[in-house]
DNA sequence: ATTCGCAAAGTTTTT
DNA sequence: CTTTGCGAAT
């Protein structure tokens, strides 16, 4: 009964030296009992583990063990002599899935568990059940630019002229709608949504395309095994049966066609464990139905509900401040969370004065913990609402000779030379990929252009065969010029030699394209420069498959390799070994923590985001976003804003997000760093004249202690150059940080900075460290006249406040000492 | 047909 | 500020 259970992790736990007793479990002479997985779970997470039958809904909390769980209770079913087979762990992103495979794998080795994303697992399942839905078994997988590109290609075959709306746009409301199961036929145009009139007209033709290229976007995934299991009951009692333990992670952030995909499979064994925490449910803009976990319990009758409220990442200051801000949050069930875990550092909120300002002070402050050894740069991370807001990041953290990592995803697989490269491989897959041919048939150039092309798929579109069938024939259409038909037919012929040798690893089969097609060859002859870096990216594509031949030695799996690099992207490999700070948006936050947090630009209109404002739920789902960025954070958080940001090349002041006082006050240390000084920047007095008005505007209007929800009222954190503040003085608690940070950044950097450190009066502003020889570090609380009699207040952290005419005095930035 | 250049437009989040 | 798109020149 009971069975082997290789768990190094737990034993660890026992023993001061793990080594002996691996090496005892691995040769089999003492066996773990399945108890011993209990040993490091409380008992909500332990009643999680062993509610092994029957529906269960697991609430976890930010922090709570969810992934533990999890784990623990894959595990504990192997224990229980389950099938690894019957087994499907299903996660929302490939991060999740790669983190949660490392864990089960060190629990229980080489199990058969199917474990991954969502849509990969309904990828195989079409696989599978292709033809059931229309489709071929080697099928393409569109990505979103595919996806639009198939519209776009939909749009000229009919002649259809988009006036208002974008490809893009269409795209998303597509989207929306195969996310909620409706079908063309079902789609209705919504009054008032004139995108929707649009959507009605094109939706039937774009889905019909895709089928007649066999072809399914990421959404399809979903869509068709919906559909697939909605109608073929047989199918359906067959998946039900062989997935008969069913784990969904991140259960608030499935739409409607997860839904239905899960209860089909759910039906005859409905041990269905679903974890999730509403309040992190971020994903609602695409098609993330709340519902789904609010009402399990009345989906599943009989479903056991365990809530993990206990947080074991974040210190206690850092638990407070997200409690607090989701509390604002009134569509939602009230919740608790704690800690045992310390108090910790108070969470700062800081407002510099510019992004810049910003982003180096960050990459400053990381670049000093890691020159002393306090921390490693993967002990970081910085967040951001939106990915254009990277690029200060990046140079700063460049500046600062930090290494970073984006953790963006696509990138290289959006370029154009590998979505090229792996369009002819599609092609090969797929010889009706339609999408696939439109992007290399003249790639490289083989004297093929737009007018032959719209005559080729003219004479394909009547005859409603693919391109590729179409080419072949090329001579035999109206008005084709001989060129272009000659090169078409050579164009089919290589594309049909290259299927014939369609052997081997994949590697290989790469090698004989980029021979084959000529691309190699066109980018060798290429002078230009950016063909040499396509050249490069063609390599790294290269070495891409051939780790993958390595992990699939057997299968030549060509599709296999097409789903993979569809379904994942660059980043996804990114992992904590990798000594470099990440830079995510909070959205890919999600799932993760890091010692230190760096939450960024939290300003109105960025976030919340300005497209999120006028609906109460999405500025609800905005504020969880926020939520789910702090409780990343395990020991310190800071949380940043700048009074101007330049975003889209444009100047502007900003506003300090709302969110911002809805953190208890009392709980956390402002700093506000002061307004960028004008005279240190040309452009801004030559900055075009709206934005210079605007700035005025901010200052007129703004009083000391105005533009800063995060100021406290009695206007002692904040103050504006212009005004200066009452003479209250800093709470000495804000001293350290502000010192810290300003000193950090100044001292840091380069000869760049330097004619801005220079020692004259102006140099001084309100917020700015300063030292003194004899009172050492401090905090500049006010400014009052002008030239000689320029006269600065300063709080210093030992010896209290005091004042001086800056000329006289042997007051420095802190940077100079 | 291709390439080069300039103008315009656009940017939430992800599988 | 960047990327995309379109129009003109070769």
């Amino acid at each position: 009964m009971t069975k082997f259970v290789f768990c190094p992790e737990l034993i660890r736990l026992y023993t001061q030296n793990s080594a002996p007793v691996i090496e005892l479990l691995a040769l089999g002479y003492i066996d773990v009992m399945p108890s011993h997985l209990d040993a490091r779970l409380t008992e909500a997470q332990r009643q999680a583990v062993h509610q092994i039958q029957g529906p269960l809904l697991i609430l976890a909390g930010p922090g709570s063990g969810k992934t533990l769980v999890v784990t623990h209770r894959i595990a504990h079913m192997l224990a229980e002599s389950i099938p690894a087979e019957q087994i499907v762990a299903l996660t929302f992103t490939n991060k999740a899935a790669e983190e949660m495979r490392a864990r089960v794998e060190r629990l229980v080795p080489d199990q058969p568990v199917w474990l991954g994303t969502f849509h990969r697992f309904c990828a195989q399942l079409l696989r599978r059940y292709a033809q059931f839905v229309g489709l071929d078994p080697g099928y393409t997988i569109y990505d979103t630019a595919d996806s639009k590109n198939a519209l776009q290609h939909v749009l000229e075959a009919n002649r259809f002229e988009l006036e208002i709306f974008t490809p893009g746009q269409i795209i998303n409301e597509i989207s929306w709608a195969k996310n909620n199961l409706i079908t063309p036929a079902d789609y209705e145009p919504r009054v008032g949504k004139p995108l929707t009139y649009v959507v009605a007209e094109v939706y039937e033709a774009y889905q019909k395309q895709l089928l007649q290229s066999s072809a399914v976007d990421f959404d399809d995934l979903l869509l068709h095994v919906a559909s697939l299991l909605r109608e073929n009951a047989e199918v359906r009692r067959q998946l039900d049966e062989r997935f008969r333990y069913i784990l969904i992670d991140e259960y608030q952030d499935t739409n409607l066609a997860q839904y239905a995909i899960l209860r089909a499979l759910s039906f005859d064994h409905p041990n269905l464990a679903a974890t999730g925490d509403p309040d992190q449910s971020i994903f609602g803009w695409r098609g993330a139905n709340l519902n789904n976990i609010l009402e399990f319990e009345k989906d599943f009758p009989g479903v056991r509900v365990v809530r993990l409220e206990q947080n074991y990442r974040s210190t206690k200051q850092i638990l407070r401040v997200a409690d607090a801000l989701i509390a604002n949050n009134v569509l939602r069930k009230h919740k608790t969370i704690f800690t045992e875990n310390g108090e910790g550092r108070a969470v700062r909120v800081v407002c510099y004065p510019t992004a810049k300002d910003e982003a180096e002070n960050i990459a400053a402050y990381i670049a000093n913990q890691v020159a002393q050894g306090r921390r490693r740069p993967s002990d970081f991370a910085v967040f951001y609402r939106t990915n254009a807001l990277s690029r200060t990041f990046e140079s700063a953290f460049a500046e600062f000779g930090v290494p970073y990592i984006l953790v963006k995803g696509v990138e290289f697989y959006q370029r154009k030379e590998i979505k090229a490269v792996l369009a002819y491989l599609q092609l090969l897959n797929n010889p009706r990929d339609d999408v696939a041919l439109l992007r290399v048939i003249n790639t490289p150039p083989r004297g093929i252009g737009k007018k032959s092309l719209a005559r080729l798929t003219e004479f394909a579109h009547a005859r409603g065969i693919p391109l590729l069938e179409a080419a072949v024939d090329a001579k035999a259409i109206d008005g084709m010029p001989k060129r272009a038909a000659a090169a078409m037919q050579t164009f089919a012929e290589t594309v049909q030699d290259l299927s014939a040798k369609a052997t081997g690893t994949i590697e290989h089969l790469l090698g004989l394209v980029l021979t084959g097609s000529g691309y190699r060859e066109h980018l060798l002859a290429s002078e230009a420069e950016a063909d040499e870096e396509r050249l490069g990216n063609v390599e790294e594509l290269l070495t891409v498959a051939r780790q993958f031949d390595g992990r699939h030695p057997d299968e030549p799996g060509l599709e296999a390799f097409l789903e993979e690099t569809a379904l994942v992207n660059d980043t996804d490999a990114w992992s904590e070994q990798v000594e470099r700070v990440p830079l995510m948006t909070l959205h890919s936050a999600k799932g993760l923590e890091f010692p230190v947090v760096f939450i960024t630009a939290v300003e109105d209109k960025l976030l919340p985001h300005e497209r999120s404002r006028e609906d109460p739920a999405s500025l609800e789902e905005e504020r969880r976003l926020f939520f789910v960025g702090i409780t990343r954070a395990k020991e310190e958080l800071q949380i940043s804003l700048a009074h101007r940001r330049d975003f889209r090349g444009r100047r502007r002041f900003t506003v300090p997000s709302p969110f911002l006082t809805e953190l208890p006050r009392d709980e956390i240390e402002v700093v506000d760093l002061g307004w960028p000084a004008p005279q240190e920047d040309e452009s801004y007095a030559e900055s075009e004249f709206e934005a210079t008005e605007h700035a005025v505007e901010e200052y007129d209007e703004a009083p000391p202690d105005e533009p800063s929800a995060i100021s406290d009222p009695q206007g002692s954190a904040a103050s504006t150059k212009t005004s200066p503040p009452p003479g209250t003085a800093d709470p000495l608690a804000t001293l350290t940080t502000a010192a810290e940070l300003s000193a950090i950044s100044a001292s840091d950097k380069s000869d760049a900075s330097a004619k801005a450190r220079k020692t004259d009066v102006e140099a001084f502003q309100i917020g700015m460290a300063v030292t003194h020889p004899d009172y050492g570090l401090g905090k500049i609380a006010a400014l009052s006249g002008n030239g000689p009699k320029r006269t600065a207040t300063v709080n210093f952290v030992t010896s209290g406040q005091r004042t001086f005419r800056i000329q006289h005095s042997d007051l420095r930035p802190a940077a100079a000492q």
